[in-house]
DNA sequence: ATGAAAGCGCTAACAA
DNA sequence: TTGTTAGCGCTTTCAT
């Protein structure tokens, strides 16, 4: 194994110096560098983890667990997994997957342990057991979903209040005047309501005759339901972008891809000591597709 | 912090002592060992991950690299990825996760700097231009799928040849004796050759108006053309077992949890010096579905 | 701008 | 059966 020792004799410097030229950490004149990073190159220096954890106290290890429950998208989980692992190795780290399984002992486990230097925790189950574990934290920690509660915590999620705010205005734009709200959480609702105030649309609390487009969250477990809907019944979804797609349904995706990457960031804000808001949110994207091709008024019109 | 030196202290015995109590590795008398644990736990110890990788030279970690090509089926994946950690966490290892993106750099990367005791890496692409690395690595690893050659390489997978024989008993259990190969891989293929031959079935290359049975792999992507066939026509999947029971097709399914349970098995017995197979191959298990639910013979007498 | 040296917290000889 | 101690390879003061 080539050691900065081994680098530092090749080199003709101190050992500290390789170290300084790898971290950046203090001025080095261009002639040592050079040298420096030649040699690193020549014998194929890779610094060990292990001693620098020891000797830095920092890791390079982001720590993401992921819910296993049944009832998660899995798709949608894997590209949020994939995001965080691409971003995290753009900050140099790598990505330390636990699973729910673990619960609290997991998060435990990577503090006590200095396992990894921030931890990211995913889920929408809104009381989580491990929030409080959470708040206590030494690791900075950065959670994926909407408690109920987010003081104390750092949070990132798809904005369900404005997505449910942008269904209403896509539908009143439409033309809809009555719109029932099926399977859509606390947030989506309140945000849907707002939006039918000022846009003097009229929200039932269930399916009756008047109702001409619905906003329908949790897609999947309302799937045969849906295909009940008469056809000229406007759907307007809070879902997975395949299920979306493969539905043909105008909805408002959630964005994987941006909250796995935002996740990251934050994590790396924190611990540099940065201040980060409790709470980020996303701004949702409304994709029309079938389900509301056709406007209420050119419906009434035909 | 609080570390070795404390426990020892707290239990009054030498840090070394502590340390052997930890890891069973020297006999250690009941009366101090009781204290030693006690103590670990009135201070609520964890061992430093880093200093312990250091001086022991084994980080407790096993990298666990998956492909992120379209086409792998994400289910499945997902529950390789589980049955990996969760079996790892029985091992006493926790789970790195790099994606395919990183390349052989990423294999490179965690053996240079020693950051996992062991690599797993699933692939099913037969010829992957990370094999010739992966023989060369001085960490052992794995290698879930089966590539064309397995010489010097451990490799778990999927019997497909007892796969595709099974299948084919299956049918001519049922009375068939003209079955189609449609979308199987060479060794599914073989299989089912060496079967049928022992049989007395026909094999066909493509579909004629002899064949009365189906064997097809590649199901998402068969799956209109299935649809296509007709309704008598027997049909044998060898795929994910969540498609084959929304298709409710009588299939051999991949075993995920299995392989990756066996993956990190092996991967640990070549941590420990223990001599394994080059290829570990797993008996395939065929569910009887409505897709042959109806022998030949009975459809003959009916 | 660079070097020397003291740890980081643990394990594993080596001693007793 | 237990203790003492020398590193593991790196980072980071402290010097110069």
């Amino acid at each position: 194994m080539v050691k900065i020792a081994d680098v530092a004799k090749h080199a003709k410097v101190a050992p500290s110096t390789v170290s300084y030229v790898l971290s950046g950490k203090r001025p080095i004149s261009p002639e040592v560098r050079r040298r420096v990073e030649e040699s690193i190159r020549a014998l194929g220096y890779q610094p060990h983890a292990g001693a620098r954890a020891l000797a830095s106290r920092r890791t390079n290890i982001i720590a993401l667990v992921i819910p296993l429950r049944t009832g998660v998208h899995v798709p949608v989980l894997m590209r949020f997994v994939t995001a965080v692992t691409a971003r995290a190795r753009q900050f140099d780290h790598d990505v330390l997957l636990l699973t729910q399984g673990e619960g609290e002992r997991g998060l435990q486990r990577v503090q006590g342990s200095s396992l990894a230097d921030a931890i990211i925790v995913m889920d929408d189950e809104l009381n989580d057991e491990r929030l409080p574990l959470l708040r206590d934290l030494e690791t900075p920690a950065v959670l994926i979903g909407s408690p109920r509660d987010s003081t104390d915590l750092t949070c990132i999620d798809l904005d369900f209040h404005a997505a449910g705010a942008k269904c209403v205005a896509h539908l009143a734009d439409l033309g809809h005047r009555h719109v029932a709200l099926v399977g859509t959480t606390a947030r989506v609702a309140d945000g849907a309501h707002a939006a039918a105030a000022t846009r003097g649309v009229e929200v039932a609390t269930r399916m009756d005759d008047h109702v001409t487009g619905v906003i329908v969250q949790n897609v999947p477990a309302l799937e045969s339901w849906l295909h009940t809907l008469r056809p000229d019944v406007a759907v307007v979804a809070i879902c997975p972008d395949e299920v979306a797609e493969r539905l043909d349904l105008t909805a408002v995706a959630l964005p994987a891809e941006d909250v796995g990457r935002r996740a990251v960031e934050l994590a790396m804000a924190k611990l540099d000591g940065e201040p980060v808001d409790a709470e980020t949110v996303l701004a949702p994207t409304l994709t029309i597709r079938a389900s509301t091709a056709y406007s209420r008024s050119s419906q009434l019109a035909e």
